[in-house]
DNA sequence: CCTACAAGTTAACCTTGGCTAAAATAGTGT
DNA sequence: ACACTATTTTAGCCAAGGTTAACTTGTAGG
Protein backbone atom coordinates (compact mmCIF):
# COMPACT_ATOMS: atom_id res chain seq x y z
CA UNK A 1 0.00 0.00 0.00
CA UNK A 2 2.53 2.57 1.11
CA UNK A 3 4.70 3.57 -1.80
CA UNK A 4 7.93 3.27 0.18
CA UNK A 5 8.99 -0.19 -0.84
CA UNK A 6 11.12 1.32 -3.57
CA UNK A 7 13.41 4.13 -2.57
CA UNK A 8 14.07 6.17 -5.71
CA UNK A 9 17.80 6.33 -6.17
CA UNK A 10 19.47 9.67 -5.55
CA UNK A 11 22.71 9.79 -7.52
CA UNK A 12 26.12 10.04 -5.87
CA UNK A 13 26.02 12.50 -3.04
CA UNK A 14 27.73 13.23 0.20
CA UNK A 15 26.51 15.29 3.07
CA UNK A 16 28.13 18.60 2.23
CA UNK A 17 27.90 20.52 -1.04
CA UNK A 18 31.60 20.39 -1.82
CA UNK A 19 32.94 16.93 -1.29
CA UNK A 20 35.86 17.66 0.97
CA UNK A 21 34.22 18.37 4.34
CA UNK A 22 36.85 20.90 5.39
CA UNK A 23 36.75 21.09 9.20
CA UNK A 24 34.83 18.72 11.36
CA UNK A 25 34.28 15.37 9.72
CA UNK A 26 32.96 14.18 13.06
CA UNK A 27 29.26 14.09 13.97
CA UNK A 28 27.55 15.19 10.72
CA UNK A 29 25.60 18.30 11.79
CA UNK A 30 24.12 18.58 15.25
CA UNK A 31 20.44 18.67 16.03
CA UNK A 32 18.87 22.10 16.43
CA UNK A 33 17.75 23.03 19.96
CA UNK A 34 14.67 21.09 20.97
CA UNK A 35 12.22 23.99 21.03
CA UNK A 36 13.32 25.35 17.68
CA UNK A 37 13.03 21.88 16.21
CA UNK A 38 9.51 21.64 17.58
CA UNK A 39 8.59 24.90 15.93
CA UNK A 40 9.66 23.53 12.56
CA UNK A 41 7.26 20.62 12.85
CA UNK A 42 4.55 22.89 14.20
CA UNK A 43 4.86 25.09 11.14
CA UNK A 44 4.36 22.06 8.92
CA UNK A 45 1.29 20.92 10.87
CA UNK A 46 -0.02 24.41 10.55
CA UNK A 47 0.37 24.45 6.79
CA UNK A 48 -1.46 21.14 6.60
CA UNK A 49 -4.50 22.69 8.22
CA UNK A 50 -5.05 25.10 5.37
CA UNK A 51 -3.57 23.52 2.31
CA UNK A 52 -6.64 21.66 1.15
CA UNK A 53 -8.76 24.77 1.64
CA UNK A 54 -6.28 26.77 -0.39
CA UNK A 55 -6.31 24.26 -3.22
CA UNK A 56 -10.11 24.24 -3.26
CA UNK A 57 -10.62 27.98 -3.39
CA UNK A 58 -7.86 28.31 -5.95
CA UNK A 59 -9.47 25.67 -8.12
CA UNK A 60 -12.93 27.19 -7.73
CA UNK A 61 -11.57 30.58 -8.77
CA UNK A 62 -9.89 29.01 -11.80
CA UNK A 63 -13.06 27.23 -12.82
CA UNK A 64 -15.13 30.37 -12.42
CA UNK A 65 -12.67 32.26 -14.57
CA UNK A 66 -12.11 29.66 -17.26
CA UNK A 67 -15.47 27.88 -17.47
CA UNK A 68 -17.78 30.52 -16.10
CA UNK A 69 -19.00 28.27 -13.30
CA UNK A 70 -17.66 25.93 -10.63
CA UNK A 71 -19.60 22.67 -10.49
CA UNK A 72 -18.72 20.06 -7.94
CA UNK A 73 -18.48 17.41 -10.66
CA UNK A 74 -15.64 19.32 -12.25
CA UNK A 75 -13.93 19.80 -8.93
CA UNK A 76 -14.21 16.10 -8.23
CA UNK A 77 -12.74 15.23 -11.62
CA UNK A 78 -9.92 17.75 -11.34
CA UNK A 79 -9.08 16.76 -7.77
CA UNK A 80 -9.33 13.06 -8.57
CA UNK A 81 -11.71 12.49 -5.72
CA UNK A 82 -15.34 11.37 -5.29
CA UNK A 83 -18.23 13.80 -5.41
CA UNK A 84 -19.14 12.89 -1.87
CA UNK A 85 -15.74 14.07 -0.72
CA UNK A 86 -16.15 17.35 -2.56
CA UNK A 87 -19.57 17.83 -1.06
CA UNK A 88 -18.26 17.36 2.44
CA UNK A 89 -15.28 19.63 1.93
CA UNK A 90 -17.49 22.31 0.42
CA UNK A 91 -19.65 22.15 3.53
CA UNK A 92 -16.54 22.90 5.51
CA UNK A 93 -15.55 25.74 3.18
CA UNK A 94 -19.01 27.23 3.60
CA UNK A 95 -18.87 26.93 7.37
CA UNK A 96 -15.56 28.80 7.25
CA UNK A 97 -17.16 31.53 5.17
CA UNK A 98 -14.96 30.95 2.13
CA UNK A 99 -17.57 29.63 -0.28
CA UNK A 100 -21.27 30.26 -0.79
CA UNK A 101 -23.94 28.35 -2.67
CA UNK A 102 -27.53 27.28 -2.50
CA UNK A 103 -28.15 23.52 -2.26
CA UNK A 104 -27.81 21.69 -5.57
CA UNK A 105 -26.42 24.82 -7.21
CA UNK A 106 -22.91 25.61 -8.31
CA UNK A 107 -20.35 27.35 -6.17
CA UNK A 108 -19.16 30.89 -5.58
CA UNK A 109 -16.42 32.44 -3.52
CA UNK A 110 -17.08 34.93 -0.75
CA UNK A 111 -14.89 38.00 -0.43
CA UNK A 112 -12.77 36.09 2.02
CA UNK A 113 -12.64 33.13 -0.34
CA UNK A 114 -11.57 35.33 -3.21
CA UNK A 115 -8.85 36.88 -1.09
CA UNK A 116 -7.54 33.47 -0.14
CA UNK A 117 -7.74 32.28 -3.75
CA UNK A 118 -5.82 35.31 -4.98
CA UNK A 119 -3.05 34.82 -2.42
CA UNK A 120 -2.85 31.10 -3.11
CA UNK A 121 -2.84 31.58 -6.84
CA UNK A 122 -0.06 34.12 -6.66
CA UNK A 123 2.07 32.01 -4.39
CA UNK A 124 1.45 28.96 -6.58
CA UNK A 125 2.50 30.91 -9.66
CA UNK A 126 5.68 32.15 -8.02
CA UNK A 127 6.72 28.64 -7.04
CA UNK A 128 5.84 27.18 -10.43
CA UNK A 129 7.70 29.85 -12.37
CA UNK A 130 10.67 29.53 -10.07
CA UNK A 131 10.92 25.80 -10.66
CA UNK A 132 10.71 26.30 -14.40
CA UNK A 133 13.35 29.01 -14.24
CA UNK A 134 15.57 26.57 -12.34
CA UNK A 135 15.28 24.17 -15.27
CA UNK A 136 12.68 21.73 -14.02
CA UNK A 137 10.42 20.30 -16.73
CA UNK A 138 6.89 21.65 -16.94
CA UNK A 139 5.24 18.42 -15.90
CA UNK A 140 7.44 17.90 -12.84
CA UNK A 141 7.34 21.57 -11.92
CA UNK A 142 3.55 21.45 -11.79
CA UNK A 143 3.53 18.38 -9.57
CA UNK A 144 6.18 19.69 -7.18
CA UNK A 145 4.67 23.16 -7.02
CA UNK A 146 1.29 21.73 -6.06
CA UNK A 147 2.80 20.37 -2.86
CA UNK A 148 5.63 22.79 -2.16
CA UNK A 149 3.56 25.96 -2.43
CA UNK A 150 2.01 25.40 1.00
CA UNK A 151 5.37 25.22 2.74
CA UNK A 152 7.18 28.21 1.30
CA UNK A 153 7.63 31.20 3.59
CA UNK A 154 7.36 34.82 2.61
CA UNK A 155 11.10 35.22 2.77
CA UNK A 156 11.71 32.33 0.41
CA UNK A 157 8.95 33.46 -1.92
CA UNK A 158 10.60 36.81 -2.36
CA UNK A 159 13.92 35.17 -3.12
CA UNK A 160 12.26 32.87 -5.63
CA UNK A 161 10.62 35.83 -7.31
CA UNK A 162 13.91 37.64 -7.59
CA UNK A 163 15.65 34.57 -8.98
CA UNK A 164 12.96 34.06 -11.61
CA UNK A 165 13.09 37.70 -12.64
CA UNK A 166 16.88 37.76 -12.97
CA UNK A 167 17.02 34.40 -14.66
CA UNK A 168 14.36 35.58 -17.12
CA UNK A 169 16.51 38.59 -18.06
CA UNK A 170 19.75 36.63 -18.28
CA UNK A 171 19.23 34.09 -21.06
CA UNK A 172 15.68 32.85 -21.94
CA UNK B 1 -8.53 28.92 14.93
CA UNK B 2 -7.45 28.71 11.33
CA UNK B 3 -4.51 31.03 10.75
CA UNK B 4 -5.94 32.44 7.53
CA UNK B 5 -7.53 35.58 8.88
CA UNK B 6 -4.39 37.48 8.00
CA UNK B 7 -3.03 37.03 4.52
CA UNK B 8 0.69 37.79 4.67
CA UNK B 9 1.30 40.50 2.12
CA UNK B 10 3.29 39.53 -0.96
CA UNK B 11 4.92 42.68 -2.33
CA UNK B 12 4.12 44.15 -5.72
CA UNK B 13 3.82 41.37 -8.24
CA UNK B 14 2.05 40.62 -11.47
CA UNK B 15 1.36 37.26 -12.99
CA UNK B 16 4.37 36.97 -15.25
CA UNK B 17 8.02 37.22 -14.24
CA UNK B 18 8.80 40.23 -16.46
CA UNK B 19 6.16 42.83 -16.06
CA UNK B 20 5.26 43.46 -19.68
CA UNK B 21 3.12 40.39 -20.56
CA UNK B 22 4.28 40.30 -24.17
CA UNK B 23 1.66 38.30 -26.13
CA UNK B 24 -1.66 37.26 -24.72
CA UNK B 25 -2.92 39.45 -21.95
CA UNK B 26 -6.21 37.57 -22.22
CA UNK B 27 -7.15 34.55 -20.07
CA UNK B 28 -4.19 34.29 -17.67
CA UNK B 29 -2.93 30.72 -18.22
CA UNK B 30 -5.31 27.90 -19.04
CA UNK B 31 -6.06 24.97 -16.77
CA UNK B 32 -4.13 21.78 -17.42
CA UNK B 33 -6.12 18.83 -18.80
CA UNK B 34 -8.36 17.34 -16.16
CA UNK B 35 -6.58 14.01 -15.74
CA UNK B 36 -3.14 15.59 -15.49
CA UNK B 37 -4.48 18.04 -12.95
CA UNK B 38 -5.87 15.13 -10.94
CA UNK B 39 -2.47 13.45 -10.95
CA UNK B 40 -0.91 16.54 -9.42
CA UNK B 41 -3.25 16.42 -6.46
CA UNK B 42 -2.86 12.65 -6.20
CA UNK B 43 0.90 13.07 -5.94
CA UNK B 44 0.41 15.47 -3.04
CA UNK B 45 -1.99 13.11 -1.24
CA UNK B 46 0.55 10.39 -1.76
CA UNK B 47 3.34 12.40 -0.19
CA UNK B 48 1.11 13.12 2.77
CA UNK B 49 0.77 9.41 3.47
CA UNK B 50 4.45 8.99 4.14
CA UNK B 51 5.70 12.32 5.36
CA UNK B 52 5.10 11.81 9.05
CA UNK B 53 6.70 8.39 8.87
CA UNK B 54 9.70 9.90 7.15
CA UNK B 55 10.05 12.61 9.77
CA UNK B 56 9.84 10.04 12.56
CA UNK B 57 12.45 7.64 11.22
CA UNK B 58 14.71 10.55 10.35
CA UNK B 59 14.40 11.93 13.85
CA UNK B 60 14.92 8.53 15.44
CA UNK B 61 18.08 8.04 13.38
CA UNK B 62 19.32 11.48 14.41
CA UNK B 63 18.66 10.78 18.08
CA UNK B 64 20.38 7.40 17.88
CA UNK B 65 23.38 9.03 16.29
CA UNK B 66 23.62 12.11 18.46
CA UNK B 67 22.34 10.91 21.82
CA UNK B 68 22.99 7.21 21.60
CA UNK B 69 19.33 6.32 22.13
CA UNK B 70 15.89 7.32 20.93
CA UNK B 71 13.42 7.74 23.78
CA UNK B 72 9.86 8.64 23.10
CA UNK B 73 10.05 11.55 25.54
CA UNK B 74 12.71 13.17 23.38
CA UNK B 75 10.72 12.54 20.24
CA UNK B 76 7.66 14.11 21.84
CA UNK B 77 9.65 17.17 22.88
CA UNK B 78 11.32 17.57 19.50
CA UNK B 79 8.10 17.05 17.58
CA UNK B 80 6.15 19.33 19.88
CA UNK B 81 3.52 16.69 20.46
CA UNK B 82 2.24 14.64 23.41
CA UNK B 83 3.83 11.39 24.44
CA UNK B 84 0.57 9.59 23.78
CA UNK B 85 0.71 10.72 20.18
CA UNK B 86 4.25 9.46 19.83
CA UNK B 87 3.31 6.13 21.33
CA UNK B 88 0.49 5.66 18.85
CA UNK B 89 2.58 6.66 15.87
CA UNK B 90 5.38 4.36 16.96
CA UNK B 91 2.86 1.51 17.04
CA UNK B 92 2.12 2.29 13.44
CA UNK B 93 5.81 2.47 12.55
CA UNK B 94 6.31 -0.93 14.14
CA UNK B 95 3.37 -2.43 12.29
CA UNK B 96 4.93 -1.15 9.07
CA UNK B 97 8.21 -2.81 9.98
CA UNK B 98 10.17 0.44 10.19
CA UNK B 99 10.86 0.50 13.91
CA UNK B 100 11.42 -2.16 16.55
CA UNK B 101 11.37 -2.08 20.32
CA UNK B 102 10.28 -4.07 23.33
CA UNK B 103 7.50 -2.53 25.42
CA UNK B 104 8.67 0.32 27.68
CA UNK B 105 12.08 0.27 26.01
CA UNK B 106 13.65 2.80 23.70
CA UNK B 107 13.43 2.60 19.94
CA UNK B 108 15.49 1.16 17.13
CA UNK B 109 15.21 1.22 13.38
CA UNK B 110 14.86 -1.91 11.31
CA UNK B 111 16.84 -2.29 8.09
CA UNK B 112 13.89 -0.88 6.25
CA UNK B 113 13.60 1.96 8.71
CA UNK B 114 17.26 2.79 8.35
CA UNK B 115 16.95 2.80 4.59
CA UNK B 116 14.01 5.18 4.78
CA UNK B 117 15.83 7.37 7.29
CA UNK B 118 18.91 7.56 5.09
CA UNK B 119 16.88 8.55 2.04
CA UNK B 120 14.87 11.09 3.96
CA UNK B 121 17.90 12.56 5.61
CA UNK B 122 19.70 12.96 2.32
CA UNK B 123 16.71 14.55 0.64
CA UNK B 124 16.21 16.85 3.62
CA UNK B 125 19.84 17.91 3.49
CA UNK B 126 19.71 18.63 -0.23
CA UNK B 127 16.65 20.84 0.16
CA UNK B 128 18.07 22.65 3.18
CA UNK B 129 21.42 23.32 1.57
CA UNK B 130 19.71 24.45 -1.60
CA UNK B 131 17.61 26.99 0.27
CA UNK B 132 20.66 28.32 2.07
CA UNK B 133 22.57 28.53 -1.21
CA UNK B 134 19.67 30.54 -2.62
CA UNK B 135 20.14 33.05 0.16
CA UNK B 136 17.39 32.07 2.58
CA UNK B 137 18.24 32.60 6.25
CA UNK B 138 19.10 29.53 8.28
CA UNK B 139 16.03 29.70 10.47
CA UNK B 140 13.59 30.08 7.59
CA UNK B 141 15.41 27.52 5.47
CA UNK B 142 15.01 24.94 8.21
CA UNK B 143 11.30 25.60 8.55
CA UNK B 144 10.62 25.56 4.82
CA UNK B 145 12.77 22.51 4.21
CA UNK B 146 10.88 20.55 6.84
CA UNK B 147 7.70 20.83 4.79
CA UNK B 148 9.04 21.10 1.24
CA UNK B 149 11.28 18.04 1.40
CA UNK B 150 8.29 15.70 1.06
CA UNK B 151 7.13 17.28 -2.17
CA UNK B 152 10.32 17.51 -4.17
CA UNK B 153 10.74 15.06 -7.03
CA UNK B 154 13.90 13.29 -8.04
CA UNK B 155 14.29 15.56 -11.02
CA UNK B 156 14.07 18.70 -8.93
CA UNK B 157 16.37 17.27 -6.27
CA UNK B 158 19.08 16.73 -8.83
CA UNK B 159 18.73 20.27 -10.09
CA UNK B 160 18.87 21.59 -6.54
CA UNK B 161 22.03 19.60 -5.90
CA UNK B 162 23.67 20.95 -9.00
CA UNK B 163 22.71 24.52 -8.13
CA UNK B 164 24.08 24.19 -4.61
CA UNK B 165 27.34 22.74 -5.88
CA UNK B 166 27.86 25.43 -8.52
CA UNK B 167 26.82 28.20 -6.20
CA UNK B 168 29.26 26.86 -3.61
CA UNK B 169 32.13 27.03 -6.13
CA UNK B 170 31.14 30.44 -7.48
CA UNK B 171 31.44 32.81 -4.52
CA UNK B 172 31.14 31.63 -0.88
C1' DC C 1 -46.07 17.10 -18.65
C1' DC C 2 -43.41 13.53 -17.23
C1' DT C 3 -39.67 10.69 -17.38
C1' DA C 4 -34.70 9.62 -17.49
C1' DC C 5 -30.30 10.71 -16.41
C1' DA C 6 -26.92 13.73 -14.50
C1' DA C 7 -25.58 16.16 -10.50
C1' DG C 8 -25.56 16.87 -5.66
C1' DT C 9 -26.33 15.26 -0.88
C1' DT C 10 -26.50 12.20 3.00
C1' DA C 11 -25.43 8.13 5.79
C1' DA C 12 -22.28 4.89 7.45
C1' DC C 13 -17.82 3.58 7.54
C1' DC C 14 -12.47 3.87 7.69
C1' DT C 15 -7.60 5.66 8.81
C1' DT C 16 -4.62 9.19 10.36
C1' DG C 17 -3.01 12.24 13.73
C1' DG C 18 -4.00 15.13 17.35
C1' DC C 19 -5.58 15.57 22.55
C1' DT C 20 -6.32 14.43 27.99
C1' DA C 21 -6.59 11.47 31.77
C1' DA C 22 -5.59 7.30 33.87
C1' DA C 23 -3.04 2.99 34.36
C1' DA C 24 1.19 0.27 34.02
C1' DT C 25 6.05 -0.26 34.03
C1' DA C 26 11.00 0.97 34.81
C1' DG C 27 14.49 3.01 37.41
C1' DT C 28 16.47 5.17 41.41
C1' DG C 29 17.56 6.38 46.02
C1' DT C 30 17.28 5.33 50.83
C1' DA D 1 12.85 -4.04 49.82
C1' DC D 2 10.11 -0.26 48.88
C1' DA D 3 8.45 3.82 47.62
C1' DC D 4 8.68 7.62 44.64
C1' DT D 5 9.29 9.54 40.09
C1' DA D 6 9.81 9.45 35.30
C1' DT D 7 8.48 7.11 31.28
C1' DT D 8 5.42 4.54 28.44
C1' DT D 9 1.12 2.73 27.23
C1' DT D 10 -3.89 2.55 27.01
C1' DA D 11 -8.58 4.28 26.73
C1' DG D 12 -11.73 7.49 25.06
C1' DC D 13 -12.42 11.62 22.71
C1' DC D 14 -12.23 14.62 18.36
C1' DA D 15 -11.70 16.59 13.40
C1' DA D 16 -10.12 15.96 8.71
C1' DG D 17 -10.21 13.67 4.58
C1' DG D 18 -11.10 9.76 2.13
C1' DT D 19 -14.47 5.73 0.53
C1' DT D 20 -19.29 3.40 -1.27
C1' DA D 21 -24.08 3.10 -1.48
C1' DA D 22 -28.45 5.06 -1.35
C1' DC D 23 -31.28 8.99 -1.70
C1' DT D 24 -32.79 13.74 -3.58
C1' DT D 25 -32.94 17.24 -6.77
C1' DG D 26 -32.43 19.58 -11.33
C1' DT D 27 -32.88 19.55 -16.17
C1' DA D 28 -33.46 18.29 -20.84
C1' DG D 29 -36.11 15.37 -24.36
C1' DG D 30 -39.94 13.17 -26.18
MN1 LIG E 1 -2.29 25.77 -5.58
MN1 LIG F 1 -1.47 22.80 -3.67
MN1 LIG G 1 13.00 15.57 7.17
MN1 LIG H 1 9.66 16.94 7.17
Amino acid sequence: MLPYEHFGYIGPMTDSPNDVTPDRLCKADALPPSDQHAQQYAAVRNAHETELLEDYVELIADLLEHQGEARSTDIAARMGVSQATVSKTVTRLKSLGLVSSKPYRSLFLTEKGEAMAAMSHQRHAIVLQFLRALGVSDRTARIDAEGMEHHVSQETLEIMQRYTREQGHRDV
